[in-house]
DNA sequence: TTATTTTAATGTAATATTGCGATATTACAT
DNA sequence: ATGTAATATCGCAATATTACATTAAAATAA
């Protein structure tokens, strides 16, 4: 078939694997580290950096953008990526309440 | 193309997106949950209750196995499925220092 | 042995993802 | 208006993923 039927599992599961699915792609792990180290920066950069073309790079950073945690901000023609530190800090705990509890699961058996 | 290219990304940036991956899909999230309640469950079980096929339930676990988060213990006939408590808690270490990571270089801009 | 139960493997079909070239769009400068 | 630079979108080819029916294998029970 090739649909992940998304409609029988929780929307916690799917709040989780929507998030995962950002990361799942080294790519997108490398672009949100550059984004991260430096202040705000293009496209081209970003691609020169990760050695992706940008078309790919632009793609990559839309499927980012969607789950909201980049912000960008336009100087001019060029665009200035950065990461909206508040909804990474809810990704982060969503991340990290989902492993303490499975964690916490285990700790009872 | 089609094909990620590992190969001009870091090893890091592999890794994380290696175990996103097997997160990122909502029915590995939905077993990884189930399996954390039942002290060690069998395919069919968690196949009943995550409501997919046994067949497909079954590869889903063999990708999370591949990670090393999950043990099975065969009695009998019968495989009871478990997750590694130590490799998970390597799991969490990964993650969180990631977002932790990218969150310091956000506090000092 | 044969039957039954449980899990894994195989084959197949549908859909999703990845990456790029070509092209379009957007914003500014001249 | 025209040129230039930065991004986005489109369309494609290659590959990966998802799900299931069917079949095989393994272990026990009869």
């Amino acid at each position: 078939m090739g649909v992940t039927k998304r409609h029988i599992h929780s929307m916690r599961a799917n709040q989780i694997a929507d998030v995962a699915k950002i990361l799942s792609n080294p790519a997108r792990v490398a672009i949100i580290e550059y984004i991260g180290d430096c202040d705000g920066c293009l496209c081209q950069d970003i691609s020169d950096k990760i050695r992706l073309s940008q078309p790919t790079t632009s793609q990559h950073l839309q499927v980012i953008k969607r789950t909201g945690v980049l912000k960008s901000q336009f100087k001019g023609k060029a665009q200035y990526y950065s990461i909206d530190a508040r909804k990474w800090g809810q990704l982060q705990t969503l991340f990290n309440d989902f492993f303490e509890l499975t964690k916490s699961k285990m700790a009872d058996k």
